[in-house]
This record gives structure tokens, C-alpha cells and sequence, in this order.
DNA sequence: CAACGTAGGTTCTTTTTTGGAACTATATAG
DNA sequence: CTATATAGTTCCAAAAAAGAACCTACGTTG
């Protein structure tokens, strides 16, 4: 499979991948989601080469995920920004900031604390359904197909025995 | 930047990506959560090497995200299950394919539907803030570093000028 | 005018990672 | 005895990514 061709599977995840499936990618991510913005700091804060870094940049940048803002004229600078669908990467930020706090963390505890101006404390993120506001774990879902996926025809073979 | 030392950062988004942050351990997860468990049909499905495969699943098994589990004796045949730290990677793929469905998806639609058992109705994961229950997003939040970070001492320098 | 800072781009070599095919082991079916 | 199924392993060539160093263009500082 070549990674180009990713997205263009009628998988979402796929699709996700073929922009930030890649390690670089999301530790950038994190950094914006942290308040970085320019060029040389994500290159001394990363300590990743310029060459990878303009190339992450770039691709992010043509996935409409981060825009590219003057922060000043003469000589032109600009500086990158999360745009809204950038954003939307939030959650996923959080959730696997949340799966390593939990599952990876040494004795100190998780690196770092994320307080939600809302309430003032102290959060973890949790998912829940969007209809019944109920918790979800991986046990409470069954998958079934949507149009894309029924127009293929592919269905029953590709998810085998699957409804799990 | 050597991946290997990833997991020993004072970050758990590089921890979480020394084990998950490569494309074909996402697909194989999703594949997981579908109900795959065999060798031969992750190969099929994903088109994958044996050799990637099998290099894949047995760092998923060394981390404890799988377990081998003999489905029958004579010949000894075994497949792979989630375990529950393996399950709790299911908020991370629905977010995942969440993104995908909201900002890649083509006119067609969502490619799989996700209908919690719940309610019975067809979701959306919604990410909420463990304390108050309330719905979350980026600028929401306010990070700050916990213990491990404020032994190392480099938070500020590291955040920048952070807490955005 | 020369040096410096920013925000990259280009080039080159080395290292890793893939992809692909063939090989192994064990047991059952015909 | 041969073929098939499952779950890998081994080997090699090809492709991709990493790392390092140097180049560019523009404007500011001294």
C-alpha cells in the first residue's frame, strides 16, 4: 500500500492517517496546541531537522490543518497557526496525552496538567455519545456500514465476522 | 531524535507515540476493534507485509496493547486480543475516525457508522471535561506541567511563551 | 558595507524501513 | 505421499527518511 493512496480508502482512519498518522506530525501538533508558532522554535523544541520540519509544515499546511500568517511585513514573516479543522485536533491531542498518562507514565505522574477554565480543575477527557450524553467504552459500540461503505458492496467480506 | 528514546520523555504524547505512532499499528488496531484477530486476515485486509505484520503486532504484544491467545491446540494456533489497555485505545480511534469523518470524507458520507448499544442511536464520540461534565474544547483548556515536568525544571523554557 | 537574524530551501550521504519472495514448522485432508 | 492451512522467519533489493551542512533572500544593526 502505498501511503498516498491512503486517502482515498473509504476509511475514515485511513484517511486521518494519510495527514497526521506520523510521529513528527503530531508532536508538532502538540506544540501548537501549547502555543508554538514559528519556524526555529518548533526546530529547537523538537529537535528535528529543518528539512523534515518544513516538510511537516508544508504538508499540514496543504491539509488546511494549520495557515501560514504575515507577523509582520519587511521582511515578510509568517508564522503558523491552527485553523478551526486544526483545532478539531484537540481532542485527539488530549486523548492520547490522556492514554499515556495512564498507561505510560512513570512514578512522577503525567508530565503535564491540562485545567479547564470552566470548572478550574484539574481534568481528564472522557467520550461520550452525542445523543445520550452516556459514557463509551469500546464494549457499548457496534459498527455497521454507511453509504460510502454500502455502495462498495465490500462490506460483509471486509469486516468478516466482525459486530463484535 | 532516536523513536526509541521516545517513551522515555517527560511527555506522554511521545510515550503514546512510541507505541501507536506509526500508521500500520493504527490500521491494525482499528482492525482489532472490527473483531480481527488472525494473523492471515489482518494480512489480507490491510494489505500488509507478513513481515511488517508480524514486527507490529509482536511490539503491540511486548507492550501489552495485545495478547496472543491460543484458540486451539495441535497444531498450536493463536490469535490476538485487546487487552484492557488495548480497549482503552477505543476513545482514540473514534476520535480518530471522528476527524476523518468530519474533515475528510467525500460526498458520500461517513464510511462506517458507530450506533452506541446504549441508546441505539447512530454517534458522534463528544470529548467532556471529567469534573464537570461539560463538552470541551481547545480553548477550554489551560495547561500547566505536573510533578514530573517541574522536577526537570525546563517548563518555562520549554512552554515558551505558553498557556495560550 | 559587513555581519547577523529569520525563515526557510537544496543537496548529499547514511541509515532505516519497506516490499516481495522464498523458506520453516506443524497438523490435517484426500 | 501430496496438498493445504496457519503463523511466522529469513534474505535481499529498492525506497524512504534522517542528519548534516551549505545556500538564499530580505531587512536590520553596527
Amino acid at each position: 500500500m502505498r501511503w498516498e493512496e491512503l486517502d482515498q480508502q473509504p476509511c475514515s482512519l485511513a484517511r486521518t492517517l494519510a495527514v497526521i498518522g506520523d510521529k513528527w506530525t503530531l508532536l508538532v501538533l502538540r506544540d501548537c496546541f501549547l502555543g508554538i508558532r514559528r519556524f526555529d522554535e518548533f526546530e529547537r523544541r523538537l529537535g528535528i531537522t529543518r528539512h523534515l520540519l518544513a516538510g511537516r509544515l508544508k504538508k499540514l499546511v496543504e491539509h488546511g490543518v494549520l495557515t501560514k500568517l504575515a507577523y509582520q511585513q519587511r521582511p515578510l514573516r509568517e508564522e503558523y497557526r491552527l485553523t478551526e479543522k486544526g483545532l478539531d485536533l484537540h481532542p485527539l491531542i488530549l486523548t492520547l496525552v490522556s492514554w499515556g498518562d495512564r498507561h505510560m507514565a512513570d512514578e512522577r505522574g503525567a508530565p503535564l496538567l491540562h485545567v479547564h477554565k470552566g470548572c478550574g480543575q484539574v481534568m481528564k477527557p472522557v467520550l461520550v455519545c452525542s445523543e445520550c450524553a452516556e459514557p463509551v467504552t469500546a464494549r457499548d459500540i457496534r459498527v455497521e456500514p454507511g453509504a460510502a461503505w454500502l455502495e462498495t458492496g465490500l462490506f460483509d467480506e471486509a469486516v468478516g465476522r466482525g459486530k463484535d
